[in-house]
DNA sequence: TAATACTCTACTAATATTGTCAAGTATTTT
DNA sequence: AAAATACTTGACAATATTAGTAGAGTATTA
């Protein structure tokens, strides 16, 4: 349950690898793609919305591709997610788009705006530059290995069966 | 998105009911069911699951119904969700049944498992008895009304319309 | 002008959620 | 015993959402 949508965690990845480019030079969109192990096509949306959301902006043209808007540390993931997902809202109760309902409702319904207040409170503190060092507070507490790419057979493996155990 | 199931809120909320009940007494299916606006058919498949999982019991025959399985203070939110939903996944990364596929995964990787962390948390440190008293330390700061049912015109409309402003 | 890259819209397939239905079993009161 | 009440179970259908594809088009620069 609670379930990320792949469009946000794509997205989210997307722009980690936008803002982990080499400095100042457009990520092309393939680049992106091949390292996401995503479509283009699919990712293609995905920058859109992010573009229109003012989160990156493009670069046509040979040589061309993505770049951040303003600074990583001044781009949320919370800002990622909501740009691709729409707000954060637990229940039909807690959406904008939507009404509680239920005359009783107010009890859990505190319960659910606390915690969505928790979720985005978190995901608006951390930024790309928090992924980008691992630095940020609330990852602390955490092993934090180095950015470096990991490959291993053991990845190799689960790339083609796809899940284990299920 | 971050959707909760409306099954879990279901359950939660029945589980309130439940608690609620008159001291001692069996709540019956089609009391809850009534109070929540939700078919018997539809909570019977909650409530089974309730039970199988060791929350609830049932007292059967004329005056039957359902009762906690412990004191509402030892039923956590986390535990009801978990019951009716599986455990908490926000990316297939996270999820024990399946694997951590992308090789340089481990950057996003860590946020969502922080992040799941915070949310179970939050939500096994809920209990019923706080839902029950509204006096839980993560449920205060919120401005908390008293458990009356509040009836107004205003609901009884969105009641009809069923969204509004989509 | 050709290559590269981004833009946009529509559409489909897969999956999960949500909920219904129907038949049956157990318990207690009268 | 019989009737009323209540819980039990499993199969199934409708709906919504997600995930991803396809294809035609526009812009920019070497």
């Amino acid at each position: 349950m609670l379930k990320l949508s792949t469009k946000g965690q794509y997205g989210v990845r997307a722009m980690f690898e936008i803002a982990s480019g080499h400095a100042g030079e457009p990520v092309a969109i393939k680049e992106i793609a091949a390292r996401q192990d995503v479509s283009v096509a699919y990712l293609e949306q995905i920058l859109n919305t992010l573009r229109k959301s003012g989160l990156i902006t493009s670069v046509r043209g040979p040589g061309g591709g993505y770049l951040l808007a303003r600074q990583p540390e001044k781009i949320s993931i919370g800002e990622i997610l909501r740009s691709l997902d729409g707000p954060i809202a637990l229940t039909a109760c807690q959406d904008p788009m939507e009404g509680c309902v239920r005359a009783d409702g107010c009890v859990t319904s505190l319960l659910w705006k606390a915690l969505g207040e928790k979720i985005e409170g978190f995901l608006d503190a951390m930024t790309l530059r928090d992924l980008l060092t691992g630095k940020n507070k609330q990852l602390s507490g955490q092993k934090y290995p180095s950015l470096e790419i990991e490959k291993t057979g053991h990845h190799a493996f689960l790339e083609k069966t796809g899940k284990i155990g299920a």
